[in-house]
DNA sequence: TGGAACAAGATTGTATACAAAATGCATAGA
DNA sequence: TCTATGCATTTTGTATACAATCTTGTTCCA
């Protein structure tokens, strides 16, 4: 099996970061998979450059949890269990209610209108085809709330927490029975937003997050 | 000014994870200042190793945000201002609630009785002058909370963001005005662990907290 | 047939080499 | 004196080289 991931040189970056990008978003998206060694010549070869700029990459994907590394037998992508998933989501569950109590008061009217539209964005997307799309108009959605903390390192770990799951949240947005759900609890978080209610905020964003537990380890349950 | 930190190459580690835990150190504890440059030939050299280990240590400290990368110009000393501060502090305070409302219900006879055991430790470090041992018991006595969580990833991100203030930590430390509150603060919290009441677990970690926050601020303020 | 020992190949860890870019200084000209 | 230009130096970014170690497969012996 040939895995053919292409690098995209679009501006002017350091192969190692493009090669960080590359691999970092094959773990997520499941075109590498767990288990899968990361074996620095291969990876040099398929992505056209040298050894350093991949293992710098790798480097980073260790320190981000997305590898594991086993002295002198190099690098594979971290098995993420059950265990791990609900442990991530315990994390997010409380920053992402401290995020949304924490907008409630500093969140400007502009903001407020950036969510309203992209929450509206979302629900176009939903309607179309493309689960990456849906995937990137939530996050965006969800990135307004964070940014409207002005608390840079919230912003900085729930993104990471986030990716973290990446591919389950493909599964849950490919899913058409969840869509309904999903656009109610945004317009209840919007809603609570707007009208400054801390504990009501909390209690919709907590709902959503929980949701998405419930089904990742219905997903999962069976197979581990 | 010629900084002399020295690797110490207890077992068998990777030349790289010397290097990086050896830069970590230096910056948190303020010996590699904010803003100053990190050129790979004079770490190296410095350090005994070639430039490689070097580079892949800093692309670590990259992604952890104690070093900002400017392209073709290498890598500087992040800056932390007041404001980074109470961003990590705020995130903290969620995270720590989290943490010892888990542990109250989680937590084993056997951990609370090593708890127990870790906060005597403490006050009798406190005694003396060891300002490093003092820290080090601190950091005992809290990760054991955090490990009876048994969320793998609650510890490591409160790992990360304790060590985001080790220098403030150790000025707190010293002033031994703070002495008489810190054992007060840590009895509070083992109580509301022994009585497993997770409301006064939570408001005695929030005061601890909150605490240092003040005490962060008040001597930070001034200078920025 | 089973297992141990050894050898060949593959892979990582570290060092070094080389090219490209940035910096700083010196010098020339206005 | 001030500014601009060009050259030398420094530093990063990437590639390659070499040694240490691990894996694997084969052979030999019981």
């Amino acid at each position: 099996m040939v895995e053919t991931f292409q690098l995209q040189m679009n501006e002017y970056l350091p192969l190692r970061d493009v090669v960080f990008q590359t691999l970092r978003q094959a773990i997520l998206r499941g075109e590498l998979k767990p288990g899968e060694r990361l074996m620095e010549i291969h990876l040099a070869q398929q992505l056209g450059v040298s050894r350093t700029p991949v293992r710098e990459a790798i480097r980073k994907l260790e320190l981000e949890g997305l590898v594991l590394m086993i002295p002198r037998r190099g690098a594979v992508v971290a098995e993420i269990t059950v265990s791990d998933l609900e442990d991530v989501l315990e994390v997010r569950m409380a920053l992402e209610e401290l995020a949304v109590k924490h907008a409630c008061h500093s969140v400007t009217p502009g903001q407020l209108a950036e969510i309203r539209r992209l929450a509206e964005e979302f629900k176009n997307t939903l309607s179309g085809d493309d689960v990456a799309a849906c995937a990137q108009a939530d996050m965006r959605f969800h990135d307004a709330i964070y940014e409207a903390t002005g608390n840079g390192r919230l912003v900085q770990i729930l993104n990471n927490l986030r990716e973290q799951m990446y591919r389950y949240r493909m599964e849950y947005l490919k899913d058409r029975k969840s869509h309904r759900n999903l656009i109610e609890e945004h317009d209840g978080i919007l809603q609570a937003l707007e009208s400054r209610d801390e504990a009501l905020a909390a209690q919709m964003t907590a709902r959503h997050i929980e949701c998405q537990k419930e089904y990742f380890i219905q997903m999962l349950g069976p197979r581990e």
